[in-house]
DNA sequence: TGCAATGTGGACTGAATCGGTCCAGATTAC
DNA sequence: GTAATCTGGACCGATTCAGTCCACATTGCA
């Protein structure tokens, strides 16, 4: 659990797939037949990107996508926020000034806990960029040297529970 | 988006308040009223925390529930692994030796990258103890100092989307 | 000029998940 | 024996999600 929507991992291949385009353009279909991502899903992925500003569209004939920026400078936050919203496990803390806030406010001493985390999130998503995704998967990228390192006792594996398979799971 | 839910949200707040009894037991009855967590559904997450072990149970007359272990040493990881399941953005790295193994193995250079981002995401949330949560709200907890600053481009705020509250986000 | 290829925006649907509720039964204190 | 409490499971309505489809705008080319 605690997954990105299946849209997030289609996003993220096909940007990925796009990436490898290097500034040509490539068709929905083409990018659908090379990801396996399902044509109209693919679709409607990129339209969403689109709208996100991190891809280009050239309507017409000979038409298609392209990365709106440089592969080394998308970064993995930028594209999960676009397709999936806010990078925050609670609702608390995105929208501050909510139009329902919170009526225990004084007495509750979590919420700054919870927005120190979610930035830690973001920040481990931050430091990735598509570029990154392409080159082949280092042991242990400077980038998250010093996130990835045990500190606490290790909690017991949670049970598995065996589920749907996801377009990066499959893939990557 | 990218939210835990609302169980998990509900549990943390039960935790939370279980752990201010500092040893006592507390009835479902009496935690669902302090944390205005539904009873039916208060009752749920206590039945999953108690198969992971996280709480212990008195049945009967002045029966209730207490926490199974002191709560310094009850991971933020913990808690959201056993109500949520693997903490995980993607299917793939939970089970490596799934059933519906990676066609496309050889050439995804993928999986590296999210193995790290996930164990990433584990350590932030490893770091905190229940102990911690009940702790006024700090600036910045050392636990997290060296997670939260930003080394990479601010990525747009991504558009803030009004939705329904949590109970984490409406305590805390 | 017209046609074919392509993106655009939106509506729609079936399935799965989620939040919430309820109940019959076991256990314990008094 | 009775009341209070946890236990395990079934159940339901609402919401969300993945996926599909369509009418239309735009562009290149014959």
């Amino acid at each position: 659990m605690l997954r990105m929507s299946k849209m997030t991992d289609y996003g993220i291949v096909l940007m990925t797939e796009l990436a490898r385009a290097e500034g040509d353009t490539r068709t929905t279909r083409e990018l659908a037949a090379r990801t396996r991502v399902p044509l109209p899903s693919a679709s409607k992925v990129l339209k969403g990107l689109l709208q996100a500003g991190l891809v280009v569209s050239q309507r017409g004939a000979n038409g298609g996508y392209g990365l709106a920026r440089p592969a080394t400078s998308l970064s993995l936050a930028e594209l999960v926020s676009a397709l999936e919203g806010p990078v925050s496990l609670t609702e608390c803390g995105v929208h501050a000034t909510s139009a329902m806030p919170c009526e225990l406010e004084s007495v509750c001493q979590v919420r700054g806990h919870w927005r120190l985390i979610n930035q830690a999130i973001q920040e481990a998503l931050g430091r990735l960029t598509l570029a990154d995704l392409l080159a082949p998967a280092p042991r242990m990228p400077e980038r998250l040297v010093g996130l990835g390192v045990p500190s606490r006792p290790q909690h017991p594996a949670a049970p598995p529970n065996a589920s749907s398979t996801s377009v990066t799971g499959v893939r990557s």
